[in-house]
DNA sequence: AGCACGCCGACT
DNA sequence: GTCGGCGTGCTC
């Protein structure tokens, strides 16, 4: 009998035999080293295979238990659904310990020569040396013996020495007394911190001999000191099992009532998972007192590795984590907390494009455990499921009606004298002004969020309107102040503007849709001197001052909510709130609405006015939050339209993507699997397109979507198994629970 | 993913 | 004539 193997590499699993003379149980969710192209690879043991007439390769080693049981079935399940190989799905799972750091020993059997085969190898157990495409050919001749031994993980560290070579500079020398204080540093930037000076200096000091790098083995993770916080008890209907639900209010509120539930399954398992750093370090504040320790992306390899064996060992029976805390080996877990169900974060970007919320749900359904999820706000999705929706604190929420009688803005400042009484100064309004100029004077902080990074959304001649193009990608180029040249946000394709329009030799460019940059440049204008940081991926200000709690505002894109909110925080603004109603998906108004309570719960204590400028004043989202109704009002509403619309909860959907670096050949491919499909029974309701996807060319790839909707998990999967049956003439990509789509 | 093989266009 | 683009296929 083979075993099935997983190998951390985008195929399906493959089936390798047991190791010579193994006798036992089949090893599953164990990690196993194999053979893989000449070299070695770490697998994890998924199945009994087939056993095959095919000559197998012999696993080399069974190394240890490594993933729950039911963590194999939910892959094994999303694998069946998308047709997604099942190692990519294993890749994105399962953050730790594909490369551990093994001590391979090696020894010729008994009596052979290994020397024909170019290898001089002592007749002892020794460390193989790197010749792995000859090791790899005596091991296929069965010649060779081999063992893997973990080694006891060191990590280098730095001390300090009483005397050195050179003589230290007065800087240096404090550097240095620094580190016979703390006597170990385990980075140079963190001896380098500890001394208040910057890198260059305790180099220095290594330099000139008054201090060394060692070995050290490593320890446990950093623990973040726990802040012990008095969560008053709260009464609730505590479920029992199944799914459940725990919405709106404040956040301490709902942790006050978490706390109560995870108290009782503390011996037995509980799993907390959130969206992104923030959410997670909030959530680590209120409860890790509780016995939790903390898994997310930031933390090292042997942190991570660290965290997975307590776990395992039952050492640890509560983790607050992302999204990668899911795949850990509970040996029991009787409770998974999911916060912010709905979150696009738990959409994986990578390969598999799994949704790890759904990911969860399966998980929990397979363990038994229960599941509760938690939030600002119910998605709508899970409005079917029983649950709490608490009070929602007062809203302080201002808006800015853009809309008063005009039309929308065309430019910038330069065509002003058009404009209505609502827009002057745009994009900063008169009234964003006057709080601006008050958080000013009175010393506070501000975050303004802009739609984008970079200047403006495009450029575009005032004469004859023409509008500069990415080469590769069907969208505008977006104008960068900072480089002076226009940039493509797709792929990154950068030129400079032309200095005359191409089309009509016009010489006047003027911007439209406001920027990081640009915002940044108003800011500065209206409150001169004044500290003013700019925050979005290109470029990332030094916010310590912010963090410190010094006067300053902001200025970035949604990417800075996923830190923490500035202390001080008197002021949240969306300066362009109708960036985040442009897109013409189903979720656009449910994410709109998220995020609006998102915004207004942000800072864990203080309440900061929030200023909303939009051109749709009367968004239903937004009422939801100015009439302070409470968290799921707006989604129930929004469960109608889907309704209507047979959108998720009321079906599932796969988005089924064609690429192809011809036009034409991307849209008939499309058309090809649609009219298979119909051919094979499927209806107008459950094949929605073709349709260019909303971004049509991109890297000189012309996307064209489809979007497959069913009643029912085997309807989808019928469909699904259609399109196998036929080879395209392009690249087709499935996705399944897309987060978008245009329909 | 990597790495082979294999087929067509533009160059020393 | 070769170099090198990337499309396709395989890994057990």
């Amino acid at each position: 009998m083979s075993w099935l193997v997983v190998l951390p590499l985008p195929i399906p699993a493959l089936d390798f035999s047991p190791p010579h003379g193994f006798s036992g149980d089949l090893p599953l969710g164990h990690r196993v080293v194999v053979p893989w192209q000449g070299g070695i690879k770490i697998g994890i043991v998924v199945a009994a295979g087939q056993a095959h007439t095919h000559r197998l390769r012999e696993v080399i080693q069974v190394l240890d238990p490594w993933v729950h049981p039911s963590l194999i079935t939910t892959l094994k399940a999303y694998e069946t659904l998308s047709g997604t190989p099942l190692g990519l799905l294993y890749c994105d799972a399962i953050t730790c310990g594909w490369e551990p750091h093994l001590k391979h020993l090696v020894r010729p059997v008994e009596g052979t020569d290994l020397s024909l085969f170019g290898l001089e190898l002592p007749t002892d157990w020794s460390t193989a040396v790197d010749s792995p495409v000859a090791l790899d050919q005596v091991r296929e001749q069965g010649l060779l013996e081999e063992r893997f031994e973990f080694p006891i993980r060191t990590e280098l560290a730095y001390r300090g020495l009483l005397d050195g070579k050179d003589n230290l500079t007065p800087k240096q020398k404090h550097a240095w007394k620094t580190l016979l204080t703390i006597k170990e540093a385990a980075s140079l930037a963190e001896w380098a911190r500890n001394a208040e000076v910057s890198t260059s200096v305790v180099s220095g000091v290594l330099a000139r001999g008054w201090a060394e790098a060692f070995e050290r083995p490593a320890g446990p993770p950093e623990c973040v000191p726990i802040m012990e916080r008095n969560l008053k008890k709260a009464e609730w209907d505590i479920p029992q099992s199944g799914v459940s639900r725990l919405h709106g209010g404040h956040p301490i509120e709902r942790f006050q009532h978490l706390k109560t539930l995870i108290e009782q399954h503390l011996g037995t398992g509980v799993m907390y998972l959130t969206p992104d750093n923030y959410r997670l370090e909030r959530a680590w504040q209120a409860l890790s007192h509780l016995g939790a320790q903390c898994y997310s992306g930031s933390l090292n390899p042997l942190q991570r590795d660290h965290i997975w064996q307590q776990v395992r060992e039952g050492q640890c029976r509560m983790v607050i984590g992302t999204y990668g805390a899911l795949a850990l080996p509970f040996p029991d877990l009787s409770m998974i907390i999911l916060e912010e169900e709905g979150s696009d974060a738990y959409k994986l970007l990578s390969g598999s494009k799994m949704y790890m919320a759904d990911l969860t749900a399966t998980l929990a359904h397979q363990r038994e455990s229960l599941l509760v999820y938690t939030g600002s706000v119910p998605a709508v999705e899970s409005l079917k499921v029983p649950g709490t929706v608490l009070a929602p604190p007062p809203p302080r929420v201002h808006v800015v009606n853009y809309a008063e009688g005009s039309s929308q803005p065309e430019t910038g400042p330069l065509s002003m004298q058009h404009m209505k009484p609502a827009l002057e100064g745009y994009p900063l309004s008169q009234d964003l002004r006057k709080v601006l100029t008050q958080v000013a004077e009175r010393g506070r902080q501000a975050v303004l969020f802009a739609p984008r990074k970079g200047y403006s959304a495009l450029i575009r001649c005032r004469s004859c309107g023409y509008i500069p193009f990415c080469k590769h990608c069907d969208v505008p180029l977006k104008f960068h102040q900072g480089t002076r040249l226009m940039q493509c946000h797709q792929c990154g394709y950068r030129e400079g503007p032309p200095s005359t329009c191409p089309k009509c030799r016009g010489a006047i460019w003027q911007p439209k849709g406001p920027g990081t940059e640009w915002i940044l440049q108003e800011t500065r204008q209206l409150l001169p001197g004044f500290a003013v940081y700019r925050y979005d991926k290109d470029h990332q200000d030094d916010l310590r001052p912010i963090y410190e709690g010094h006067p300053g505002i902001v200025i970035g894109t949604q990417a800075l909510l996923q830190e923490k909110a500035p202390p001080e925080l008197a002021l949240i603004s969306l300066t362009l709130a109708d960036s985040w109603l442009g897109h013409s998906d189903f979720r656009t108004d449910e994410r709109y609405h998220k995020l609006l309570r998102q915004l207004l719960e942000w800072h864990p204590r203080k309440s900061p006015l929030l200023v909303v400028q939009t051109f749709q004043a009367l968004h239903p989202a937004l009422l939801a939050v100015t009439e302070g109704k409470p968290a799921d009002h707006f989604p129930l509403q929004d469960l109608g339209r889907r309704e209507l619309l047979m959108y998720p909860p009321y079906s599932l959907l796969a988005q089924v993507e064609v690429a192809s670096r011809d036009k034409a050949r991307s849209e008939s491919v499309a058309e090809d699997i649609q009219k298979h499909l119909t051919a094979r029974g499927a209806d107008a309701e459950e094949v929605l397109g073709p349709a260019p996807a909303p971004i049509g060319k991109i890297r000189g790839l012309f996307l064209t979507h489809l979007l497959l909707r069913a009643t029912t998990q085997e309807r989808l999967k019928t469909l699904l198994t259609h399109m196998d049956e036929e080879r395209w003439k392009a690249r087709v990509r499935i996705e399944i629970n897309p987060r978008s789509a245009n329909f």
